[in-house]
RNA sequence: GGCGGCGUAGCCAAGUGGUAAGGCAGAGGUCUGCAAAACCUUUAUUCAGCGGUUCAAAUCCGCUCGCCGCCUCCA
């Protein structure tokens, strides 16, 4: 399997650091809002990745921050006349009841900053020690100059950086890019108790704590998350944490391309945002999910709602055909990469950098497969042959999370199915279109083959 | 100014050296008692433009044009 990672921006096999195992880390939500559909991006896509590596077999390690203290917070709480507490808790939940809606597996560990203090203050006490970080008067600073790596991940350099860097508030700090690993409490500011004063975390310091704390190790194999946090935030994760352990961070950084609205970045700051909540009461997860995979995830992915209406379309052709398919006969089958070519070309596509669109149209060609198939007669062959196609395609849709729910019809509409038919057969064609008008009220339609009838419940 | 990405049919979108996947929409047709949200066929001699390398380029190189992002909070 092979990886893009931003680090070295190429694609790379894919080894994990233990056999079979995998750790990933990444980065989620501050909760000060509802999240976007540009938020709900990269967790669409990392839970995917997920799924596929637990499906090639990997144990996997998924840790997610919520960051519940930062000055964002703190600042609506001050608009709502209320406490950053119970800003963080009331976006906390929504956040996890949006995800749930989205069908996104909730992550193995969901640490919040706010219960790591602790670990954060050990942290910059090592950095203070080791001399890559220093005190001003309004908190503690890691210096950049200081880690000689600083800028490899996003492939700066310090000193264009400065040239490019606005003015500077703050004349205490050594270099402008240096960046708050502790920040001294000011006047009504929440606080926590620290050797070098009252105050609370910057923002990058969690995810270094949160990334050794719940995999167990200096070095995890992935981390993950919007290409905006390239810089400052994961050039920072990585001057901290390796500063601190002299060893390697993280050995595949990956990156998701921007939800954009009319070819702009979707941001809170531009103001032109979808709530995930808004898209989710409209379409199911799987519908969602599908539209954010029609794109490779390094892409960008323009939100439209002409857009994601047409993924609904060929949605329901997934979704139809596993109906007709449910509602045949079939002998129980195994499938296996060697015996389908199918399923083999799904699964390299997917090894090559996740590419979910290349693997979408794979799920396409193996329908248009049925559609041949079930106007056949069906012989013992044709049947086995669509017991196999059946599995591929619920196969794939289950590695990519967009299998939807299919039931068979209620025996009361396959009893009205069949008086209809009886009735056709007879040519009694009024009373016939009035059972077919009832089916219809109950949900489904029909479609009539030569030799039967399937139901179909719409979407 | 520095760094990075993108430009493929009406629209969405794969493909990164071997002769353009897939989806949506459209057009024509078929099945049917009727019908379908069913099925079939069809839709880019061409990949922003211009040069170059090569037996061969959407794919590699150079230049031009256009769009976007990061460098400040951001998924």
């Amino acid at each position: 399997m092979k990886i893009y990672n931003t680090l070295t921006g190429k694609k790379e096999e894919f080894v994990p650091i233990n056999d079979g195992k995998v750790t990933m880390y990444v980065c989620g939500p501050t909760v000060y809002n509802y999240f976007h559909i540009g938020n709900a991006r990269p967790f669409i896509v990392f839970d995917t990745f997920r799924n596929y590596l637990k499906y090639k077999g990997f144990e996997v390690i998924y840790v997610q921050n919520i960051t519940d203290v930062d000055d964002k917070i703190i600042n609506k709480a001050k608009e709502k006349n209320t406490t950053f507490e119970k800003v963080a808790e009331k976006y906390t939940k929504a956040y996890f009841d949006d995800i749930e809606k989205l069908k996104i597996e909730k992550p193995d560990k969901s640490p919040k900053a706010t219960e790591e203090i602790k670990e954060m203050i050990e942290l910059i006490r090592v950095l203070l020690e080791k001399g890559y970080a220093y005190i001003i008067k309004d908190g503690v600073y890691f210096s950049v100059e200081k880690f000689t790596d600083y800028g490899k991940l996003s492939n700066k350099k310090i000193d264009e950086l400065r040239e490019g860097a606005r003015v500077e508030i703050n004349d205490q700090k050594k270099n402008p890019l240096d960046f708050a690993l502790w920040k001294f409490a000011k006047e009504g500011e929440p606080y926590w108790e620290s050797p070098w004063g009252k105050g609370r975390p910057g923002w990058h310091i969690e995810c270094s704590v949160m990334s050794k704390k719940y995999t167990g190790a200096d070095t995890i194999d992935i981390h993950a998350g919007g290409i905006d946090l390239t810089f400052p935030h994961h050039e920072n994760e990585i001057a901290q944490s390796e500063a601190a352990s002299g060893k390697k961070f993280v050995n595949y950084w990956m990156h998701n391309g921007y939800v954009n609205i009319k070819g702009e970045k979707m941001s809170k700051s531009i103001g032109n945002i979808i709530l995930a909540r808004e898209v989710t009461e409209k379409y199911s997860a799987e519908v969602i999910r599908m539209f954010i995979l029609s794109a490779h995830y390094r892409s960008p992915l323009d939100f439209t709602w002409e857009n994601i209406e047409k993924i609904k379309q060929a949605f329901k052709d997934i979704y139809y055909t596993l109906q007709i398919l449910k509602q045949v006969e079939k002998p129980d089958v195994k499938i296996t990469i060697e015996e389908s070519s199918y399923l083999k070309n799904f699964i390299d596509a997917l090894d090559d950098d996740f590419n979910t669109p290349e693997a979408l149209a794979i799920i396409f060609n193996i329908i248009k497969l049925v559609k041949e198939q079930i106007k056949k007669e069906f012989t013992n062959e044709i049947v086995y042959s669509l017991a196999i196609i059946e599995k591929n395609i619920i196969e794939m849709c289950k590695i990519l999370k967009i299998l939807p729910e299919i039931k068979k019809p209620d025996e009361k509409i396959i009893k009205l199915m069949d008086e209809r038919n009886i009735l056709r057969k007879e040519k009694k064609f009024i009373e016939a279109d009035k059972i077919k008008e009832e089916i219809k009220k109950a949900g489904y339609i029909l479609e009539d083959t030569k030799t039967r009838s399937f139901l179909i419940h719409e979407l």
